[in-house]
DNA sequence: AATTTTTTTAAACAATCGTTTGTTTTAAAA
DNA sequence: TTTTAAAACAAACGATTGTTTAAAAAAATT
């Protein structure tokens, strides 16, 4: 009974958000087991009881990222939205978990260029079960394209996009005088909404011969 | 004089190249020197020799990457370029360092969001050195702004827009099945430059009331 | 109330971490 | 040849890494 007011959460919820805080300050190598434990005010044995170690924590933390993306692409897909809602739509719902869940966003998107051996096949895995919905996502905006290759530039320059922010949070605080709130967040989906939806028309006039026509 | 077919470079330069190559794969928390020592053929003690340990050698990374972005922003800033030009210029320029220093570039951008206290120093001094260049990019862009928050908007944007491609490498090279060389690089870079161009007009002429005008 | 299961703990595990040490080798300068 | 400095080395440093163990406490079940 003891911390109740500080940590009323289960021990397991609190190791995953403790570990998420310290992934996404300095990364998932650069943090230690009992750095996440003394955080989350648990032994340490606590980590591999409940995570089966400490790969396990952010396995956890990116498929709860990946589970809110799939949500997303499942909503837009079930209201068959047009075109320009459609990206306007999930650029909102995206910046809205990126907004509530913001550590755990960053970390899923700040550890994905990495590729260590324990990760290799979760990740593997973790893009198969995606490869589907970002050729759908294409397909919705009207960009299913032939060439592979601009699909490949395509959807992740739009992801990274729409993450611009988060990658840039440290720098961004330390050059521009500030305040991130609901209402900086607001003018933030507009204009990534914005830049993303009138650059992808530019590119559609542009490679008009790379773009198939679809119904 | 052994070796010297196999490791024809200085010391220095091959531990220099063995950490990027390491770190990019990796990340930095994830990379020993004992592996780095190893894949550049000399002996541990050599990385404190000549970097003064670990962290100096991603230091020196860092620098080279911002060393050639800076390099970018003094050309096209001699040549007086009109906007659309200057953005060409830039994205060109950068893909080309991108391609040629692929290693290099990409540990530079997978590390900035992390905040390591051997770090944090280091980082503000580099981020205080680029944040002129910056404000000098959107100007030339005709995009100065007088609201702080698209500046720190559109900066990050179109720099991680710019870099999406080395951030998912792993992810690409996993879901299309695309070679990737000189031509898929003229391509991307003229992909994105359309992006960001038609994307910033959009801008434009969407947040009129927060633009400011620069003659 | 007795038993079983789950949760939590402190301690120890072997392995690896980055760095420093003192010495040897190599090369240049005198 | 002698001297001096730079480069490279093996070995060891103390500290920390992730994980496991076995015992204790707490909770749930019978």
């Amino acid at each position: 009974m003891r911390n109740v007011a500080q940590n009323p959460k289960e021990p397991r919820e609190r190791i995953l958000e403790a570990g998420a805080l310290l992934f996404a300050k300095k990364g998932y190598a650069a943090v230690s087991v009992r750095e996440i434990a003394e955080a989350a005010n648990v032994n340490v044995a606590m980590i591999s009881y409940y995570f089966a170690g400490k790969a396990g924590v952010l396995k956890e933390i990116i498929l709860r990222y990946f589970d809110d993306v799939q949500a997303i692409f499942d909503k837009i897909w079930s209201r068959k939205l047009r075109s320009e809602e459609a990206l306007k739509t999930f650029v909102n719902e995206l910046v809205d978990v990126m907004k509530n869940k913001t550590i755990f966003c960053k970390v899923a998107i700040t550890e994905m260029p990495f590729n260590l051996p324990e990760f290799s096949e979760f990740k593997a895995e973790v893009a198969r079960r995606h490869v589907e919905y970002i050729r759908q996502g294409l397909q919705l905006l009207k960009l299913f394209v032939e060439d592979e290759r601009l699909n490949s530039i395509i959807a992740p320059a739009a992801i990274s996009l729409i993450f611009s922010h988060f990658l840039f949070l440290p720098f961004i605080e330390k050059v521009w005088n500030i305040e991130i709130n609901d209402e900086y967040y607001d003018l933030y989906a507009k204009t990534i909404s914005t830049l993303l939806f009138d650059g992808l028309n530019g590119i559609k006039s542009s490679f008009k011969n790379l773009i198939g026509d679809v119904k």
